[in-house]
DNA sequence: AGGAACGTTGACAGCGCTACCAGCAACGAC
DNA sequence: GTCGTTGCTGGTAGCGCTGTCAACGTTCCT
C-alpha cells in the first residue's frame, strides 16, 4: 500500500485494476492485447475501464514502454493543396488507430528537414513519413539507422530507405507532352515554379518528350523558384510569349500554374485550345469546372496518405507489405483546353454537362 | 549507485550531470529556468549537454511534470484553403517554441469535436486551438474547466471561454453588400455551400443589409449542406439564376464559388460585372488573378493563426495578454467583377460598412 | 499416471525526469 | 555575534505504466 490515491478522481489503471478485481498488470494488458485474457476477466477490466472512464496516460505509457505512439510526418508545405490532400488520407488512415501524428513543414528545405529529422527520431516515433527521394547524405543515414518503419510518398525511385509509394513525375509529365503531341500541338512551352525535386523531375520529362520528338528547345522553358501561384501562371506565361510567340501549347507544372495561364489567355484575347493549348498537373478539382475545362495530370494524392499511413502503421505492428514499393500511377484527364489544333479559335461554349465528359483515359502508365 | 548506466551509448540527464559534475536536478533545471543556476554551473552543464548531444526524453517529463508541452488545435477541415493558412500561422507560431502541435479534424462536426477534445484534454494539453464559437453544451463545460489556455480562432462573439481571435462574419457580409450596393447593383443573390455556422452567419449578415436596403426576397438565396467546390459555385448559380433570371449581382460565401459562378457567366455568355457582379469570400490568392479581377473579402488568416499560437503559448507561460478577445478585421477588396453597373464607371473607393475595423481599399489589383 | 506444453496471471523493478523540501553558504540587519 | 534572509544545490520519492520472469492451473500427449 505504498503509494497514496491521487487526490482528485483522478482515474489510473490501478484503479481500473481493482474495480475489476485483477492485478494492474492484468488491466494493461487488457488495452494492449485483449486476446491474451480470459474471456471472463476480460469483460471485468472492459467493463470497469467503462465505468470509471479510464483514459490510458500516454507519457507513462511511452516511458515505460520505451517507444511512442506517434507517426511523424515531413512534408514540404502547409498551404500546398497537393499536400493538403495528402495530410488528409494521413489523418483519415492514422484515425481509429491508436497512433497519432506528428506533423513538420520543411519548407521545401533538406537542411531544415535534416533537423527535424533529428527532432523526430530523438523521441523515437513509432513511424516516419518523409516527403520525397532527396534527402541529405546525413538525413538518409538516420533514416537508414532509425529502427522504425519508414515510408517515402510522392514519387517512387531507386534505393527506397524501407518503403515507398508515390508515381514517377518523369513518366507523367512524358505522358502530357505526348497527349499534347496527338493532339496535333508541336511547339510546347513548359512552366514551372518553385522548381522543388519532385517539379524538376516534370521538367526532365518534358525535355525528354520534347528532344524524343526532335522538337526540343531551351528557350520554351520558362521557370522560377518562386512559391507557385496563379498570378505566377500569368507572368510566367507572358515571359514565355515574348520569347516565342508563336507556341501552341504549354505544359504547366501544376494546375495553379494553368489557371493563371489560362487567365493571360482571356486578358489577351488567345484563344484556347484554338491557338494555344494547355495542360495543367495534379487535376485539382477546378480544372473540371474552367470554361474551356483544363486538362490536367491526375493524382492519387488522399490515396497515396492514406496507402502510406496504413502501410506504416501494418508494419509497425509487424504486417510488413510484401510490396514495399507502391506505384501509384496517374492519368491524363483530357479535357477541352488541350484538344486537337484544328478546331476554330472560339472556346468551345458547350452545355454545362459535356464538359466533364472527357474524364478519362488511363495513359501509357498504370 | 543504484542504477547501471543503459548499454547502449543513450545519454540521459544523468550523464549530463555527471560529465559536468553536478547533480541532476541541477542538470534539469538548466533545462527549465537556467537563470536559477549559478554562471558557472550553468556554463558546465551546458557545454555538456552539448558534448553529449543531449536530447530530453518528453515522455519522462511529461509523465514527472503532470504536464505536456502539446497544443492542441482543432479544426473542422484539412483541404479547405482557409483552415492551411490558419495552420500555416499556427506552426510557424509554435516553431522555435518549446510546444509541439497536435492537430485533429473535427470534420465540421460538433459531436466529433466533443469526443477529440475528450481526449485531448485527458492527455492534459499546455493549451489548446478550438475553431469558433460552436461547441456543444457539454464541450463548453469541459473547456470551463480544463485547467490550461483555450484560444477560440476564426469568429468572435459574445462569452469567450477564454481568449478569442477572429473577425465577424455578419459584419463582413454586410460590408460586401454595402458595396455592391453602393455600385449600383439591387437585386443581389447569395450562394453558399457547407453551412457550417461561420458561413451561417455570413448569411445572416447578406440577409440583414438585403432587408435594410428593403430587397431582401428569400428566393435570391441558394444553398447546399454539400462541401463547397468550384463546380458547386456554377451548379448553384445555375439555380439560381433559374429561379431569379434579373439578378444583378451575386455574393459568394467564399472564393471557390465566385469562380464557379465567373466561370458559369463566362459558359453562359453573360458579362461580369456588365451584366451581373461577383463577390467572394477569404480573398484567396486566385481572385486578384482572375479575369475579370475578382472582389473579395480580405481576411487576415495566416495571421490569426499565428496570433492565435503566440497568444497562447503567452498565456501558458503566464504573461496573459491585456485583451483577450481580438478582432482582426476584415477588409472588402475591390476589383472589377463588382465595378459599378454603367460600363464606364471605373471601381470607386469606398469607406463602407459599420464595422469600424472594416476598411476598404482602392484597387483592381493587389 | 506423469510430464510437457500451453495459456493465463501476478510481483517486481524500473523507464528518465521533476516536485518537494532540506541543507548549506553568503550576506545583511539588529 | 546572532538571527533571519536569500540564492543555490542536492536527496528523496515518486509520476503511471510496462518488460521480464516466475508461478499457477489446465490440457494434451505418451
Amino acid at each position: 500500500m505504498g503509494r497514496k490515491r491521487t487526490k482528485s478522481g483522478k482515474i489510473r489503471l490501478a484503479e481500473v485494476a481493482e474495480l475489476a478485481g485483477v492485478s494492474p498488470i492484468t488491466a494493461s494488458r487488457f488495452f494492449r492485447n485483449p486476446e491474451a485474457l480470459s474471456v471472463a476477466k476480460r469483460t471485468r477490466v472492459e467493463s470497469a475501464a467503462k465505468e470509471l472512464g479510464y483514459v490510458p496516460n500516454l507519457a507513462a505509457r511511452a516511458l515505460a514502454s520505451q517507444r511512442t505512439e506517434v507517426i511523424g510526418v515531413l512534408i514540404p508545405s502547409l498551404t500546398n493543396n497537393v499536400f493538403s490532400d495528402v495530410l488528409r488520407g494521413i489523418y483519415d488512415a492514422s484515425e481509429g488507430s491508436r497512433y497519432s501524428i506528428q506533423l513538420s513543414n520543411t519548407r521545401y528545405s533538406i537542411l531544415q528537414e535534416e533537423k527535424l529529422l533529428r527532432l523526430f527520431l530523438a523521441q523515437k516515433p513509432a513511424g516516419l513519413i518523409v516527403t520525397g527521394i532527396d534527402q541529405t547524405a546525413e538525413s538518409r543515414a538516420m533514416l537508414q539507422a532509425a529502427d522504425c518503419p519508414i515510408v517515402q510518398i510522392m514519387e517512387i525511385g531507386p534505393d527506397p530507405v524501407d518503403m515507398m509509394i508515390g508515381f514517377s513525375h518523369y513518366d507523367a509529365a512524358r505522358a502530357a507532352i505526348a497527349h499534347l503531341f496527338e493532339q496535333g500541338h508541336r511547339k510546347v512551352g513548359f512552366v514551372g515554379a518553385r522548381m522543388d525535386p519532385r517539379v524538376q523531375r516534370r521538367l526532365d520529362g518534358y525535355v525528354s518528350a520534347m528532344k524524343d520528338a526532335g522538337s526540343f528547345d531551351q528557350r520554351l522553358v520558362v521557370t522560377t523558384a518562386t512559391p507557385t501561384s496563379v498570378t505566377l501562371g500569368g507572368a510566367l506565361f507572358t515571359d514565355l510569349l515574348a520569347r516565342e510567340p508563336d507556341i501552341d501549347a504549354v505544359f504547366c507544372a501544376n494546375d495553379d500554374l494553368a489557371l493563371g495561364v489560362l487567365f493571360e489567355c482571356r486578358r489577351r484575347e488567345i484563344a484556347v485550345p484554338g491557338q494555344i493549348a494547355i495542360v495543367g498537373f495534379n487535376d485539382l478539382e477546378f480544372m473540371a469546372a474552367a470554361v474551356p475545362t483544363l486538362t490536367s495530370v491526375r493524382t492519387n494524392r488522399y490515396e497515396m496518405g492514406k496507402t502510406a499511413a496504413t502501410m506504416l502503421i501494418d508494419a509497425i505492428e509487424g504486417r510488413r507489405p510484401e510490396q514495399p514499393v507502391l506505384d501509384l500511377g496517374f492519368k491524363v484527364i483530357e479535357r477541352q483546353s488541350s484538344s486537337a489544333r484544328r478546331s476554330d479559335s472560339r472556346p468551345a461554349v458547350s452545355a454545362a454537362g459535356a464538359a466533364n465528359k472527357m474524364i478519362a483515359l488511363p495513359s501509357s502508365h498504370d
